[in-house]
DNA sequence: GCCTATAGATGGAACGTTCCAATAAATCAA
DNA sequence: TTGATTTATTGGAACGTTCCATCTATAGGC
């Protein structure tokens, strides 16, 4: 069985007569070796119950194959789905990405990134929490550490995205509702210190001028990205004189929250309120009803954005295109039925 | 600026004018440096750049700091907020979690949790896998490594346990279903090979025991422990001749699926069905109507599971003792309104 | 002035790996 | 046979830290 002791190359060298360097070459998996010698050394191995010291090998290699994945809100399954792609590219690398959350909070993002650095990583996918500090990656940047944001940049910074299409996504979703006949339009949660939110609400606009719906027809209503808060966006917004009839909303979970505060109100989405979600989680498909959503293809992004890195780390660079990746409508329940079904009436909804 | 190489304890020596060892006590913030000698060591630090080589300190140290913690399935909000408690205990220890995902695959599992030794951990907390093999961690356990269990365990395994009391809150929900007036009912979801599973069901079958509903009035439809797993046990239940009219789901997903698919049928949950979940993830309380559900305190066992993992770590031991978590059931609207306000018929559903 | 404490700083030997240069053994060319 | 080439294996020097034992001042006691 094992030994109290860790066991060590030089223990392995021990038990199966050859050096430690020639158990070395085996762990790597060197050509070199006569097979029955790496038999006989695999055999050590097991028998004494070794495992591998990565970090007094780094300290040689100085080539870690730790990557880190530093996510801003590990609650929302958007980032789960994220995730499960990018695990998907790695693991066939050979490679366990780990996984730290930073609860949209930037000193723990700061106290997370230091830790992952001082683990010696080769790479960092982060998505940054919100009211990250402009210089909070020089030093990963001048340490030479491949950087790659998801889903999120920094105002100005020069590290490589890759991102959805989000001004596009919300422009088509705009152009949706205005084609099932609505023309008293809201965008609903997110908050205007992330450039996600300027893209997304602009694509919204972009696709409110070209139709010409007149801006006091626009309602805007910022609030917390979760269900919760589109559970506040839409009271405000049907507090209103002259409230809208549909909403694009930052996410799905923002949504989700619109739709549950509908039933609340005796309200249908779909019949009574239009709305649509953005990222098209998993859920949306089996909400009821199901919700009509701009899809980003969240697993490819997460896909691209391993490629991506490896290949960075690879060529042992710092620097990458942007990735800005197609997005897609996928009409469902929530916005009703089609204009010829609901009448010119649409508009004008129970509450009225 | 940073130097191109990365600067080493000796670079630092250097720029200061001390010894590396005299870097290394400022490093560890020993009190035998004199104050000013520490802040010029200091200024060199960022002078030159420096990150801490963590795994060249291990190596002397055989103390790592590094805790990971391993789950089944991060799409599960459930476990995003045991990783929440988790983490806040961990971080005013000064301990930055790594989380891995396992995606419920036993093989995933294994790749992850070798890198995690290899990598040194100092404790590891785990939501094992489905068809975990009884062996799978004992590598870990004779190499010395402290593990605890959160949520699941394994049938035989020695390793703490740190996990709700799931007999006890599936009987009060049983039990309040059953004062409810109900007199068919089922047991959605999951599966026979999970612990937890047997412990959920054995709740509820006792409370039928005791509360002497019939066998012949037990409906136990097994499913996957998501949405879709939920609507799917609905509809098998509601397709036999004598349907149950009220369902103890084995986690909240489930009952959100029942849920859904209730609505799809122009069934309410709660008037028309009742249904009670188990976890009481946040969502519970925003759903439509909103679901009744056994509370465990998710977050407070996170908490407790890293609380556990201190103490072992500390006391280097690889023993520690159960937890097993208090339970209450939260009441919503779920469940109907109560027993009263819906006469003796409320057995006699919509669609008998 | 001398001896002893004490505070502060230091050199060197680990820790477990990789990699290079060197060796030994076996094969081949002449 | 000798020398050159190939194939397997090996010792030793790094890598960046910690920690122990040692050293040097300075201060205090007498």
């Amino acid at each position: 069985m094992a030994s109290r002791a860790k066991a060590t190359i030089l223990d392995i060298a021990r038990e199966a007569g050859v050096s430690k360097s020639t158990v070395s070459l085996v762990l790597q998996g060197s050509g070199l070796i006569r097979p029955e010698t790496a038999v006989k050394v695999r055999k050590a191995i097991e028998d004494v119950g070794y495992v591998y010291n990565r970090g007094a090998a780094n300290l040689r290699k100085a080539h870690s194959n730790v990557i880190g994945m530093v996510i801003n809100d590990l609650t929302n399954p958007f980032f789960a789905e994220l995730a499960v792609g990018m695990e998907r590219v790695f693991q066939a690398a050979g490679i366990v990405p780990f996984i730290a959350n930073t609860a949209e909070n930037p000193v723990r993002q700061e106290e997370v990134l230091k830790s992952l650095m001082e683990q010696g990583v080769a790479g960092l996918i982060v998505s940054p929490a919100r009211g990250t500090t402009p210089g909070a990656f020089r030093r990963i940047e001048t340490a030479g550490v491949p950087i790659v944001f998801t889903m999120r940049r920094l105002p100005e910074s020069r590290i490589p995205v890759i991102a959805p299409d989000n001004h596009r996504g919300a422009f088509i979703a705009t152009e949706h509702l205005i084609g099932k006949g609505h023309r008293r339009l809201a965008f609903f949660g997110g908050s205007s210190d992330l450039v996600v939110y300027q893209q997304r609400l602009g694509g919204f606009l972009e696709a409110c001028e070209t139709l010409a719906i007149p801006v006091a027809d626009r309602t805007i209503v910022e609030g917390e990205t979760s269900r919760k808060g589109g559970m506040t966006c839409l009271e405000t917004a049907l507090a209103a004189a002259e409230p809208p009839t549909a909403a694009l909303c930052f996410n799905d979970a923002v949504a989700f929250g619109v739709m549950l505060a509908l039933r609340k109100r005796g309200l249908e989405a779909g019949t009574d309120f239009a709305v649509v979600g953005f990222d098209d989680v998993a859920e949306a498909e089996h909400y009821m009803p199901a919700l009509t959503s701009v899809a980003v293809d969240t697993a490819g992004l997460g896909e691209r954005a391993a490629h991506v890195m490896l290949k960075m780390i690879q060529s042992r660079t710092t620097r990458a295109e942007d990735h800005i990746g197609a997005v897609s409508l996928v009409v469902r329940e929530s916005c009703g039925p089609s204009r010829n079904a609901r009448g010119a009436g649409a508009g004008d909804a129970a509450w009225a």
